[in-house]
DNA sequence: TACGTGTACAGCAACGTGCC
DNA sequence: GGCACGTTGCTGTACACGTA
């Protein structure tokens, strides 16, 4: 993000920022990775390398029976017994052993040595005095709790990284704490969604005791990717546990007395078919309802009302409800005359193709969509303010409302670009079509004028069309 | 171009073991 | 019990590669 006094907070791409003043990219002098390839541990500069040998790891761990080079270093101290005829073994790129020495031989160098380390927990604060970060043990219960927040919060682990402030965010409140790995999330997770599963299959067996089959709902829905190279599915069962029987499982009264509404997701796959048909749909479903042994479980399972949905309850057995939000926004395509063979409302149809292809006038033309932000200057409009006409979006159901709410809030700035006159009359280009039937009786009836030429009533057909 | 994912490894602390 | 030494675990970082 990019910071200035006009715009607090303005977010702009890596490759923009780095051309802002004073950002040269291609600068390493500050990039501390770069550093760290060069420069040695700065304990090392306090001993002499005197040979070189290789070590065999024993034990029976990961590394039992490898290999790795060992290096000799005498201590530089004046008088230290770990000199060039006896010196410390440090086995690898490692410093730990250095460090055991320098504990006893120079304590003071040895802690602003840890102190200085980023990689020692190790810190002096400004007051000089020492404190060392929590380790990995003390912090097990706030990463626990950490990934929790993380998921109920729909954050993505990667978020758990040092480079992002979020490390500066957590310390500000405690400076012994930090944010657990990657790794460490990922694990965390494993096991509570074991733990979540254990209890959620508890529920249902419960439930299956108590009720019987059928004893639950359950809601399911697919997105495939644009490129349609992968879909997912996601379902979840809907649950009314009675709260006696709940808080007896889970040992607690909390539940005592009430009826609740439990609705765990039981699946969320990456559907590997490639061709997610009904026959496919129907065998996954399948392959849920045995993992969670609900078979027989959902009688009237609720989804859209996709083709291959409607086929896969068929081939369970299943009667299939449709959502009720996709049934109303169906209910409204139907009704303005978008679906539906034929259509069920023409008339609206028809209107809705011509303003639609009104606003879209300003898209083709840059004349007319400078004129368009000229009249929405002069009306006083801001140059961040200023709109375009809307056309009517074929797939979301508000679509049709959001255009015409759009195009009447311009509608005086759009009169004036298309004709020049604020009441959007022009006697020079008449509408180019026949009059709906609705429209002409309307006009008739509101005019009550008789003997009125063809040129006019095409004029008042542009005017009627501009208003809406 | 930016981001996601996997792998390797450096650097350190902690723990275990054996010796004195 | 203190010390020396070996082994293991954890975190942070770099980097390669794939992909939206």
């Amino acid at each position: 993000a990019v910071d200035d006094p006009d715009y607090k907070g303005f977010w702009t791409t890596l490759t923009l920022f780095n051309e802002l003043p004073g950002r040269d990219p291609d600068d390493k002098t500050d990039d501390k990775s770069a550093d760290k390839k060069s420069e040695e541990p700065a304990i090392k500069k306090h001993f002499v390398l005197v040979s070189t040998g290789t070590h065999t790891y024993g034990g029976s761990g990961r590394l039992s029976g490898k290999t790795q080079t060992a290096y000799f270093f005498a201590c530089t101290k004046a008088g230290c017994p770990k000199n060039h005829t006896n010196p410390l073994k440090q086995i690898g790129s490692g410093t730990g052993q250095l460090f055991v020495h320098l504990d006893s031989c120079q304590p003071i160098l040895a802690k602003q040595l840890r102190a200085a380390s980023k990689h020692s927990p190790v810190n002096i604060d400004a007051d000089g005095n020492e404190y060392s970060l929590f380790s990995f043990q003390e912090l097990l219960p706030h990463h626990i709790r950490y990934v929790e927040k993380c998921f109920r919060g729909f954050d993505h682990f990667a978020e758990t990284r040092q480079d992002n402030g979020l490390l500066d965010w957590v310390r500000g409140f405690e400076r012994r704490a930090g944010v657990p790995a990657r790794e460490t999330c990922l694990q965390l997770l494993e096991i509570m969604e074991e733990w979540l599963d254990e209890r959620i299959q508890m529920m249902i067996d419960a439930q299956k005791g108590w009720l019987g089959v059928p004893f639950a709902g359950s809601q399911s829905d697919l997105w495939s990717l644009k490129s349609a190279r992968a879909t997912f599915g996601c379902t979840r069962l809907s649950l009314i546990l009675d709260g006696d029987m709940l808080s007896a499982l889970l040992s607690t009264d909390e539940y005592k007395g009430r009826l609740v509404d439990c609705s765990p997701i039981i699946a969320f796959d990456k559907f590997e078919s490639s061709r997610h048909t009904g026959a496919n749909l129907a065998r996954w479903k399948v392959q849920v309802n045995e993992k969670w042994k609900l078979q027989g479980a959902v009688k009237v399972p609720t989804e859209d009302g996709a083709s291959n949905n409607k086929l896969a309850c068929k081939i369970n057995g299943q009667e299939l409800h449709v959502c009720l939000d996709h049934n109303l926004s169906r209910a409204v395509l139907y009704a303005s005359g978008e679906a539906g063979k034929p259509s069920q409302n023409p008339e609206l149809k028809a209107f809705t193709k011509r303003s639609a292809a009104q606003a879209a006038s300003f898209s083709r033309s840059v004349v007319n969509n400078a004129a368009l932000q000229d009249a929405q200057l002069e009306a006083g409009k801001h140059t961040n303010e200023l709109l375009a006409p809307k056309v009517k979006n074929t797939t979301h159901w508000t679509g049709l409302s959001e255009m015409c709410n759009r195009n009447r809030w311009i509608g005086p700035e759009m009169r004036l670009a298309l004709t020049g006159e604020a009441d959007g009359i022009s006697l020079e280009r008449a509408a180019p079509f026949a009059l709906p039937a609705q429209i002409s009786d309307a006009l008739s009836d509101e005019s009550g004028s008789e003997g009125e030429d063809q040129e006019e009533a095409n004029s008042r057909v542009t005017l009627f069309v501009l208003m809406s």
